[in-house]
DNA sequence: TATGAATGAGTCTTCATTCAT
DNA sequence: GATGAATGAAGACTCATTCAT
């Protein structure tokens, strides 16, 4: 990531292999975009973090709006395969879980700018940005799903278990989201311990859940809870 | 909410107090930046729809940093008060949590516009919006954590119980948050149904978290585990 | 002068005889006009300090053109007024212009508003404005002109004395304004000394003048000072 | 000076090295800022008349109030420079004063755009532009004070001669911009004998100080001549 | 009569984008 | 290939001016 290149440059840029000055001219998006989100931040600054002058940075990675949605997609590529790096594929699925989990908190304190871009730029752009970012959110709840599946104990068949188990890992993804970010803001803590705590939340409550153990709603009070918002006495599972 | 008027208006507004004036113009402030976001809502789009004119907007609002800070306020306390109101305060804690999880999944369902300036816009502009926001977070997280505290069987004293349930009450926050962000996005399930998962996630989690109940990776594993990120072994609690 | 009348007004205005109402949105105009310039001073602020509405001012004294003139006109004339008050018709000349000066620094320091419109502020507009303000000088430059006429010992005749006298009673005009603006920033000195000052630069200077002292440089340089800027050796009186 | 350019452009200008470009520019601003006044002049108009596009204007010179003030620095170093350029350092005073005078006459004549930015738009503007003409202005006078010091026959020791020359020179200067003023309003007389009359008027008046001729009010009318305006008894010198 | 409420028109300023060298 | 120079288009904000009550 970032800025190898000096702020201000002096005299003209030298020739380089074109995947190099791509991978430079990235770099310095992705820093500049989530310093200042996709709005505010000006094409003059990136070339000049970039240390190119802007008609290159055209000619290389066209508009803002591409330019942006190419470093969404890099940066987006660059997390899923760093998780994926981090998980063992032969352990046990809460082995797996962990150590997926691991991968991500590693990813997001050791990329705070990519990782700015893809949480926070990209999802409050509308439009395109949004959609390649619900793509991947879809794909890892994907994952994360396939995981509580295989997890031995789950009710059995995808009849109803489907449903339940993206809905689950939709919410363990979106509380990773979050706490990456509460983390972010408050960095006192160590990445493993944040991750440790998702992972013992999750893991137990699942497992509550598989075991048929649930909370609800004191008996007597059930019937008027019902009719506030439409059909929301907890389910039980 | 939202644009009763006609997006082109035809001839001179009609005069209407101040107070009036006012809420109408908030409302498309906030459907308008919810839509766009901050940078690209123009104030011209935000009194077209509010349909006044901008020297209006101006008069009645301030600046565009002005009118998005107002947004923010008002959609806060909206939602704070909204929050407020379902939750009854005579009941356990479970129930509590439960009310009050209900009526935050009710008010995001029913204010979409609301929910995206305050979540999706609010924190992506830096500076006082985000700050702002994170006040609103730091309320509800006290709050929750207050509950937890009084559930019965968390380990007494305020010995490490304050921080395990601030931090719970971080994480609960966040998968809320999250998970309405998703739920906005895949709209098919009842809000009461989401809600009910969380709950169970969480509190069922919570129970076992109290009773000692914690994940933990096997055992052969633990020292390599450490040193990939740093003291990330799962401290159990 | 200028605003008896509270700053913020409340409730409305009472009805008042039309000549007081126009004097009191005048000395209103007349201070924002001075302080703030023709262009940055703006009918709110003016109403404001008048104490009345915006649609008042416009049925009042029209645009905001209309009641910039209307300012510069009434200012001269109070200024011209206080001059010809201030002079002594039955004394020699020297006295009269003593007076006349007198009257002048006296009413420039105790009307420094109407001063700075009528020379800072009239004279940077361009058009209609400056205009007003040569009638203006054209008629003060006249009076002195034909006190010098009058002086006893002037070269006899109107044969070129007319256009002699007149362009140093122009000097003398424009070297009042000057000082009375030099004054205004520097006010430490009594305006007694700064108008006796000028009194005897020019009545000194004047003197020598009819009595054929002049001044001419060395004979030997002035061949070649002529061809500088044209017939500019002093053609000594 | 001034527009060669056509008022409308057709097409893209021609590149053009910095400097040049930045004269050009300088060029045009002078011309309207002295034809509009700086509140009236627009950065549209200033741009059409310099021939290039708003940006340009802006990439160059900044901001509207930073190109003001350039305008004027640029502009009272040309004039400084001229005038300085013109005084001949191993004259007597009065020689040197002579060729300052027909200098700054000089300058005014030829540059009349110049001279109004200088003299009537500068100073009508608050703040930090009236404060660089009040340098330029204080500069001058210094100057002038020196001659007048260095003259023969000035009464030696600086017991009361500094504030005395003083004075004087400010009232030299100012009789001179503002007799600048009334020229340019009634340009039939050659600069030559415009400076020549200021000479001798001033010449010969500091003469006659100098040698302790001073006017004085008929006695008999001192003391009432002093309740007027507090101490305006001509001092006698 | 007196005014709160309203607006058309214009100003400064910036940005993404592209020629011409 | 690389860039300094250039611009169309748009956005925030303000002001003189006028209805409609």
């Amino acid at each position: 990531m970032h800025a190898e290149q000096p702020a201000v440059r002096t005299g003209r840029a030298k020739r380089l292999p074109r995947a190099v000055r791509e991978r430079q001219i990235m770099d310095a998006a992705v820093e500049v975009f989530s310093r200042l989100g996709f709005h505010a931040a000006s094409m003059d600054e990136i070339s000049e973090v970039a240390g190119i002058s802007k008609p290159m940075l055209y000619a290389y990675l066209g508009s803002k709006e591409e330019l942006f949605a190419t470093c969404i997609r890099r940066e987006a590529t660059r997390m899923m395969e760093a998780i994926a790096h981090g998980v063992e594929p032969d352990q046990p699925p809460d082995v797996q879980l962990w150590s997926g989990l691991r991968a991500f908190f590693g990813f997001v304190g050791e990329n705070r700018a990519s990782w700015q871009v893809l949480h926070r730029q990209a999802s409050s752009q509308g439009g395109p940005f949004a959609e390649e970012l619900a793509d991947l959110r879809g794909r890892a709840i994907g994952l994360v799903a396939a995981l509580l599946l295989h997890s031995s104990g789950f009710p059995d068949g995808p009849r109803d278990g489907g449903k339940e188990a993206e809905s689950l890992a939709a919410a363990l993804v979106g509380a990773g989201e979050s706490l990456a970010d509460w983390w972010l803001d408050n960095p006192e803590e160590p990445a493993g311990v944040v991750a440790a705590r998702l992972m013992n939340l999750v893991w137990m409550g699942f497992g509550d859940l598989v075991a048929g153990n649930v909370w609800h709603p004191p008996s007597r009070r059930a019937p008027e809870v019902d009719t506030d918002i439409g059909g929301s006495t907890p389910p039980a599972g």
